[in-house]
DNA sequence: GTCTATAGCTTGATAGAC
DNA sequence: GTCTATCAAGCTATAGAC
């Protein structure tokens, strides 16, 4: 299988990049919204004015085509969180941050990305929402694209809480998580639930609660009468 | 469209029972494993054992044999759960429960069933972690399904907590709702993190770290300090 | 209640022209 | 890089025989 060719100096702009763009972009609302098999080819390269060739000539298969769409923006939000959380180690300096501090800054950078107004953003989080909930492949998926920075946030927190055992800093780590991808997915049940009070979209209503339980929880499960093994 | 008639005595079985059994667990453990539409009615009936034609008779189209699918089990959890509640709201009497007793009512009938030896259930749990996380109708399904009973948690905790805004004890039960559904999802996400020193099928570990977990949440939401509108 | 047979589409993927 | 044309396979849904 012939892989497209990127070639040519780096940062050069060939001309199949927009193609390319337009393909992704596409994808990524398409999957957001109907999942990895509720999507055809057929109906991306609709989406995206071009031809269903080009889906094989740039990426491969459907499947690798998916993954190209988690790829682009996990590595963005990656290196986001890794500033993020640089940046307040370095506040505390010479402490540690505290646990508060440490989510926020692995939080803030997701807020920030679905407060702008880029729409693919919402989207790629609702995708990242369904994969992660995928008892078939969400732990391979999410362990390959996030895990490797997630852990670095892990020695943060061992250190911010130096009592804790590591399997209830897991477990809480696991928690965050859920409660994460399903409020950034947006589904609108709280909605329903709370009558309009609360709304799936209201971002600056949900994340300083976020925050704060989280933090919590973390604190409540690295207390001396937390469950042990 | 002509539905099945289910017709005679009540809890007779008649023989089509066994066939509509057959097509709703391997229904049940195809979607939870690969998604709606993931899944062929051609699979579903292969796995089953039965003809193709059956599932039209039976459920209609592949989508009411979904519906059939998540409704089944939702009625069972929905009645341990009121159960549960009731329980802890009479050993509470005259005083309110508290919190903590409100979340285990309300997660308690989940692990026991999880923990029993039935597979159905751990399908049926992954399955409804996808459907809570679907941007399009996770909304939908779970108000539909589930919410009724919710929201009789939600007077009791409520009453457990008089003094937190009622917007908070929405944003407290959503982030709940997504470590809940994540965690019974059992993707081995957090075995592959935790290099194997937690594992997503060790339900002993995960509840009670869960129950206490969101307890705290809670608590922290319904503080003074807590964000407010 | 069950099964055979089939209608009428759509699918992912790609070979080959330009 | 892009597009036309096509393939073999699979799909849902159902009419009608038993």
């Amino acid at each position: 299988m012939v892989k497209a060719q990127q070639s040519g100096r780096s940062g050069g702009s060939r001309k199949g990049d927009a193609t390319k763009l337009k393909i992704l972009d596409a994808a990524e609302s398409l999957f957001a919204h109907k999942g990895f098999d509720g999507v055809t080819v057929r109906q991306i390269t609709r989406e995206a004015e071009v031809d269903v060739a080009l889906v094989n000539y740039h990426f491969g298969t459907k499947r690798e085509l998916f993954d190209s769409v988690l790829m682009r923006r996990a590595e963005v939000v990656n290196q986001d969180r890794l500033d993020a959380l640089h940046g307040v180690s370095r506040e505390a300096a010479p402490d540690a941050p505290t646990v508060e501090a440490i989510i926020h800054a692995f939080l803030e950078p997701l807020h920030q990305r679905v407060a702008s107004a880029d729409s693919g953003w919402k989207d790629y989080f609702a995708l990242v929402a369904q994969v992660n909930s995928s008892h078939d492949w969400g732990g391979e998926a999410m362990t390959r694209y996030f895990d490797p920075v997630v852990r670095q946030f892990m020695v943060a927190l061992q250190q911010a809480l130096p009592d804790c055992p590591p399997e209830n800093l897991y477990w809480s780590y696991h928690f965050l998580s859920g409660a994460l991808t399903l409020s950034f997915a947006e589904t609108g049940r709280i909605d329903n639930l709370s009558a309009g009070m609360c709304q799936s979209t209201d971002h600056d209503a949900l994340y300083p609660r976020m925050v704060r339980y989280c933090a919590a929880g973390f604190q409540a499960l690295c207390e001396p009468a937390a469950p042990q093994n």
